[in-house]
DNA sequence: CATGAATGAGAATTCATTCAT
DNA sequence: GATGAATGAATTCTCATTCAT
């Protein structure tokens, strides 16, 4: 339960109780859901008092907001190095994308399902934030279209909703994955990398 | 909102207030989600009191329930019978069965939404019923992919997978469509149709 | 469950669905309590509509009141009855009476629990005319205990509350007594019988 | 209302508000039953919110048992002292106990109330440890007939049963005794004492 | 007599949030 | 920061009862 990944999603300014509560949401979210999961679940969860939790977090709604703000952060640089650190060819830096991503969804399984699946209860000016911070993680990849669209690498009469559909296929994987499973992280990120590019209609070299 | 396409989700079983209540149902889950929604939405939708609900449905997530069952046997319906009136080359069914999909979802966005998202809330036995439903949707197109991979017209060296993955990409329709947009439901058919293809690496004409 | 003694306690005049209804009643405010059971409990068990129930009892309450009265007014007759066919002796009489009420207790145990258990939940006219009837029973206990003390054969010092006390005894029986026991129902009336008589104090042959 | 004897029902342990609440719960129960007293009335009586009703007891049986259980507790206790301070003969223990019994009805006779008439609605394991408590009781009861009849003091040929009978007199006072009556408690304790003596044919001295 | 549909009032319980300390 | 106690508003669900037919 507390051990996470080097690149954990809990920030390093989280001190003590606040990684707590975090993480505690974190599980209740993911198990029972954002209206399923009562605040007394995730003060239990964080062994701290009901109405500490408001000294850090002073809504239900800011605890989500939080989570799924760290969660994309995350997302997204992972997803950025990893393509910085792919080569030029436009195949090969969305192929490093899809890959990063989708280790990304296995080691933050829950994060990753609490980010696609609650995202509809935020409301108001929290909501807009979370939804501009998703929506660039989908900019990468539509960025990464356009570029191999552009070298005629992408052969796809429709570049355009491509993205959409390769971020919705790795995102789902949060809702069916189980550790052990027949393919590991590695070899599902290569699955997927190899769908994303088929879907795209790239040519195999 | 009360105005429904031929091919309604709410058969005509349904009578009188039980389809008000139905259809009040699934708008409000639309809205604001199954735990958003209180039963006073759904009763104040229906005009009928929020104790005679409990005369048709004894419990919210019975509702849940028969609105997700119905969903889900008007999608196998109208994708049997589209890949029945299809011809028999594998690719032509499975586009077949794309274009069906995805106009389901357009006609019926907000109970594709509603279906994808909410099932998470169901537990038991009532639970089990509707997932079993879910997958046997699912069921189809693994069928139609084993069928192309066997006759060597889909090459994808992963076709154990690319049902679930197609199946994604379709359903998330639900989650961002707006009528209007740059594609119409048939496009957009023609669109996934072809992602489906591509993904399964089924060579061109 | 529709076998009942010769003796029933529901009248002849009582025909059909009336009858039903009262036997459904009683099982089920024996089963759960007046308050545990409803209305919807009594028509289910009557096999008739929730609406019918109305016709015959404008009130759960008048149900209740109904098997009440009944009840008493077949306890009470029995009770007549055996006195009337006892002796001279005070202590014949009083043991007759004690016997034929335990026999009733023993026959309709539930309607003997409710008795003892729900007249709480009568209030108004309704109850008043309950308690009376109940109390009537009471005072033909009182009649024979006071026929006994005056006759020298009862001695106790008490003779104002020892017929309630008896009363508290045998009709505490329905909310203990178990078909096949040790005694049946006509030892018990025996036991009951010389409990009855040995605390009044009257003197063993 | 608020007036209790020194030797109180509520425990030292139980501090401000529970207080107020099991003694509102003891006062609602005791004039309209388990069913009929509702958590608004608790709430009202003990002069909290409703919702702070449930800080303290999660739900509403859980106000009944602590209440049947804290009840039982002080009544074994009270005979258990007036038996342990009684001489040697059974007849003298047997007294000590019906009039410390009858004290105690007396004393806290809406809570004898409320325990004879509504350990009915309790269920599962609850049920089962109140029972037990009140079986205890009746045990002690049992004890001291068995002593009597074992030493001769006692002769009646139906101990078995006898203790039951004692323990149904002495628990029905609470169903009818008004203060102020023909006798005061002490003179009911003397009354029953001599009752169950009778009943047990323990020879006058 | 009998029914199915409907309803208003109220029940227990939950829960996010606040406040005094 | 941290806590325990408290609360108001809402939620799901039940139920006696009524009404039109």
């Amino acid at each position: 339960m507390n051990e996470r990944s080097a690149t954990t999603l809990i920030p390093e300014t989280a001190r003590g109780s606040e990684a707590a509560i975090l993480n505690a949401a974190l599980e209740a979210f993911g198990e029972k859901g954002f209206y399923g999961a009562s605040m007394r679940d995730v003060a239990r969860g964080a062994k701290t008092s009901l109405s500490n939790l408001y000294n850090y977090f002073p809504a239900k709604s800011d605890l989500l907001a939080a989570l799924l703000r760290m969660a994309n952060d995350e997302l997204l640089n992972r997803i950025q190095e990893a393509v910085g650190a792919a080569g030029k060819r436009p195949a090969d830096r969305m192929s490093a994308a899809v890959r990063a991503h989708v280790r990304f969804v296995v080691e933050h399984q829950v994060a990753s399902l609490v980010a696609l699946s609650e995202i509809r209860y935020l409301t108001g000016a929290v909501r807009k934030r979370v939804v501009a911070a998703r929506d660039s993680t989908q900019g990468i990849y539509e960025e990464l279209v356009a570029e191999g669209a552009a070298a005629g690498d992408f052969l796809t009469p429709y570049p355009d909703d491509a993205a959409r559909n390769i971020v919705s296929m790795v995102s789902a994987i949060s809702t069916w994955y189980r550790a052990g499973g027949r393919l590991n992280a590695e070899e599902l990120g290569g699955q997927h990398a190899r769908y994303a590019l088929a879907l795209l209609e790239a040519p195999l070299d």
